[in-house]
DNA sequence: TAGATTGTTAATCGATTAACAATC
DNA sequence: TAGATTGTTAATCGATTAACAATC
């Protein structure tokens, strides 16, 4: 069971590609090179030919890579994530919103419970996992040996949400509520930012309109990796 | 009006700064070093001794900065971004969360109207902003000079959404919906991807479990920065 | 003076990009 | 051979961090 280690920021890339080749496959399209795939998903070709020979090993010159190859290499990586649990707390509008998201299972993710302090207002019939109370979240984590977590409930609740996950045995925390959490050493956390982020694009648009007269197609590559640092 | 340049990564950082400050201010503290603001907020030490730097000038050694002076420097470059209005589309559960989210506002940042194909059904009440139909949204972008939109819209739509905002003048779009766009050059895109968000915090926890004789401080302040790239 | 703190310069790190050599 | 393409090495870039000097 050795793996390549694929960096994450790869990693964020595959569904992409592979959303990409699969089109190109059904359109029956054989080869494809980097360039090309770099042109339709807007970034630059030397990432993409880095990536195709991380992912798939050696090409062929003048020949591009075959499709069918590089699909099958960038499902196997994607199979062979481990399959891993989290849990949801908080049932809100984001909450569902994340809960409803198809995406997280081609990562090999999946959402197994959501917590609320009213369980029985927020099941919609459409939300595709079961929705507990708070109170029976420790046990569910430890039953289930879920690591993950994600926060979804109001700022103020937020910390005490955070406590209880991690007497949970929660060790990663994914925190939407716009407040700072303190947690013990050896729990990782990552702060999603949507302020800031949209800030961010604000900040890359008005520069971008200072030097209108740059080459546009380089200036959109560049916008569109920028934004997205933590 | 001459205004210092913040870097993204700085502004990104100033709420979270001001929140504790406003916390130790309330609480009575006068002054702050940039070493205990770090280890309360989980960055490293002289990131945030160079973005006080930045903010307020020069400080006093042994002395720490003064909480009000830090506020207002950052009161100030927040209070000066510029207004900007963005326009989102595909009232959902995602959308309707993002309308009602209140952490826009300090950067200067505003949601002027919500787009959708059956708006009747989605005034519910809670959304502070005018909900209207997809038809309205050129003439409504032209007139109010709408710059930035936020596609919140399920994937299959999300293309022909992008033409209609392009159309309508739009010049940045921010996208939740799991497909790649094609955009004219010039505009700006950035994708927001959330299975890759949490894949990177699954791979980061994944990776803490392997260096479990670290220090675990250390840990966390690398894990806590390395998730959230593009 | 000693210690906490600031500020600066150089090193590091990860990712992207530019330039170019190799190959079918 | 010419051209498209791959792969590699070095440069660049932004951000963070380490080491240290300066100052109250």
């Amino acid at each position: 069971m050795e793996q390549r280690k694929i960096p994450v920021t790869v990693l964020k890339r595959l569904p992409a590609y592979e959303d990409y080749l699969r089109k190109q496959q059904a359109a029956g399209v054989r080869f494809a090179s980097a360039t090309v795939v770099a042109r339709a998903l807007n970034l630059g070709d030397v990432s993409v030919r880095k990536d195709f020979a991380l992912l798939a090993g050696e090409g062929k010159p003048n020949c591009g890579r075959s499709v069918d190859d590089l699909l099958l290499c960038i499902g196997s990586i994607l199979d062979n994530q481990n399959e891993k649990a989290a849990i949801l707390v908080g049932v809100g509008k984001l909450g569902s919103a994340l809960l409803e998201y198809r995406g997280f299972a081609r990562y090999g993710l999946r959402i197994a419970a959501a917590f609320d302090l009213h369980p029985e207002r927020k099941q919609d019939g459409q939300i595709p996992v079961p929705v507990l109370h708070l109170d029976e979240m420790e046990s569910f984590c430890k039953r289930e040996r879920v690591l993950m977590g994600i926060v979804t409930v109001p700022a103020h609740a937020a910390q005490e949400v955070a406590n209880q996950l991690v007497r949970s045995g929660i060790r990663a925390i994914w925190n939407f509520a716009p407040t700072h959490l303190l947690l013990p050493a050896g729990t990782v956390l990552y702060n999603e930012n949507m302020a800031g982020s949209l800030a961010a694009l604000a900040h890359l648009l008005s520069q971008q309109d200072l030097s209108e007269h740059v080459s546009k197609n380089k200036e959109q590559n560049k916008a569109e990796k920028d934004v997205g640092n933590s």
